[in-house]
This record gives C-alpha cells, sequence and structure tokens, in this order.
DNA sequence: TATGTTATCGCAAACTTTTGCAATAACTGG
DNA sequence: CCAGTTATTGCAAAAGTTTGCGATAACATA
C-alpha cells in the first residue's frame, strides 16, 4: 500500500472520515513538488472539485499537520505544506530575504531538544521546526550590493515605513 | 537619560521621527508587565490618544521590533511585544496547551547558532527565537487527566475539528 | 440495506494583520 | 521663525486565516 493509502488508514483509525475532499487535499499535497501555498492547493483542488471551499482546505490541512501526515512551514506570512516524508524527516531555515526555505536535518536539532528537556521539562515541537534568519546568497549580496539573491520582490531592510 | 530616552534617541538618530503616537506606543509597552497583544497595546493608547488607528500600532510596533526596541512573541496566533531589556535579552518557549510564555537565556542558542553558520552558511534570527512545545504542568496534566495546566480555554488534542 | 449518529462541509462572517492613498505633521535648511 | 520635503498618520479596504452554524454525508449498527 502507498503511503498516501496509509495516511488515509491512520485517520481513519483515529476515528476520522475519509472524504472527497480530503482524498483531494493529500492526493495534490502528494503531486505538487515542495511546499506549496494554501491558494495553489485550493486553486489545483477546484479544477477537479469547484464547490470545494477554501476554509475546508485549511481545516484539512491543520488536520494533516495535527496528526503528522504534512509538515507546515511559514514562509514571509503565508502558510505552506508538504507531505511529511517518513524517515527523511527535515526542518526548514527560511530565509527572511528571499523567502526561500533550506531543508535541516533533525540531527542539528536533538541535542537542543535533549538540553529543553532535561533543564525545564519543555518539550519542543520538534517533529517540525522552522528558523527564520538570511541565507549565505541573500547575506553576500547585501554585504555587496543591495540586498537580495532573487530577482523577486522582497521588503529590504534598510528602509522606511 | 531613561531607557526609553535611549530608544526615541536611538530611532532619530536612524532617520525617523519622534511621534506622539510611537512616544505612546512605547510608553505603554514598557508599562506593561511582560508581553501585551497589539488590541491591549492599541486599547490602552486610545484612552489617553482616542484617534489612534490600530494600523498605527501595528506599523509602529514592527518598526520598534526592526530596530531591536521591542521584541515580538508569537502567542495562539496572535502577536505580542515586551520591552526588549538590553543584558537580560531572552527567548520563548511558548505552551502550545496553556499558551504561556517561559523564558530561555541566549546561552542555549548559542552553539545552535553557530552549527547554522557553519555548516550552512545560514544566519538565523536569534536576537529573538520563539519555540512551541509543551510545558511541564501541562505534560503532567495532560499525562493524568484532560489536557492543560490552566482553567482557560485551550484548544485540546484529542478533539475533531 | 435501512436508519441513526455525528463528523465534516459549504457558506458567510469574524478576526488578525497588512497595504494603498491622500492629508497631515515632523524635521531641515534658509 | 517660515517654507519645503517627505515620513507618518488615519482611514478604508484587502489579504490570509479562523470560526459559527445549519445542512449533508460518512460511518456504525441492526
Amino acid at each position: 500500500m502507498t503511503s498516501q493509502e496509509q495516511s488515509l488508514h491512520y485517520l481513519q483509525s483515529l476515528g476520522y472520515r475519509l472524504t472527497p475532499q480530503r482524498l483531494m487535499v493529500l492526493a495534490i499535497v502528494a503531486g505538487g513538488a515542495g511546499h506549496m501555498g494554501v491558494d495553489e492547493i485550493h486553486r489545483q483542488a477546484r479544477a477537479a472539485y469547484p464547490y470545494l471551499d477554501l476554509a475546508t482546505v485549511y481545516r484539512t490541512l491543520r488536520l494533516f499537520k495535527q496528526v503528522g501526515v504534512v509538515t507546515e512551514v511559514d514562509i514571509d506570512n503565508r502558510l505552506h505544506y508538504e507531505l511529511t516524508a517518513p524517515g527523511e524527516k527535515h526542518h526548514h531555515m527560511v530565509c527572511r530575504a528571499c523567502h526561500r526555505a533550506i531543508n535541516l536535518s533533525p540531527h542539528y536539532l536533538e541535542e537542543f531538544r535533549d538540553t529543553l528537556m532535561r533543564e525545564f521539562g519543555f518539550e519542543p515541537d520538534v517533529e517540525h521546526f522552522t528558523v527564520a534568519g538570511r541565507c549565505l546568497p541573500c547575506r553576500e549580496m547585501a554585504a555587496a550590493g543591495s540586498g537580495t539573491a532573487v530577482e523577486s520582490d522582497v521588503a529590504d531592510d534598510g528602509e522606511v515605513d
């Protein structure tokens, strides 16, 4: 059985119902390469199933995230989702200049997690983790010229309002 | 000169203008104990200056954060701000069950930051950092009974929709 | 297969945060 | 102290996300 079918089975075992909307959203997220924006998921889903509401897409993705089927990434204040690949789990570093997301192996977080557990009894959600910052290309660009490693829209730092 | 006056001076030195709105917001955030929600800041500000718009509050706080005057904390999907205490800088652990924020010394992040810089050239924003997770009281409560260490509203995990 | 229970959906509206724009006010130089 | 420049404001509206609610459909049981 495919990993999609496994996910659906798992949902059902938790008492959630299998609906065409959920199948649809799962298929689309599984089909897309990398993290997809919510609106893109919605647009694709509506192509096949025109009545599917945006709110349903949000609710479905939130559920999928909760049970670990997808991973949520906040990119420039917008939610994005990707299929959780069990076994190749990873975290994200999101550049605040170019908004690209770079994968990060869980290895880099294990020690941090252990420390928090030991010192505070605080159990961090490290099943997924996003760090904001500045990526290498953008930092070099900033050092040299005016700010971003990609040509797209970017609110650079020095500006006023 | 007080730390508030220093902040204002600093803003001016960066070319930003000193407006009554900015003074007001700064005074309120400085006066409040701990992190304050945006609406609470707005409410208090309007008591003394009724025309102050919510958008201005958001813009002002974003500016303050950008220049390092305040620290932003995301608590349960809502922005909160507190005065940045230079010298006693700290990060936050936010419990996803009770939504309380626990302070975290920067010490715990230095090594993580160094690793990311060394391995990826990625410079994480560790001037402020928020980790989501579950605090000790909530975890104990969950192990025993129904989920949260405080009586307030909480979306517990097991529920559906 | 028919029936009951209730999770889920679609819709509309709320909520939080951001943005465009014209009017205003803070700073600058004379 | 006055006039010019332009950052900042208030307002209105957009954008992204969440929520309430009645209707519907998925699952369980008989």
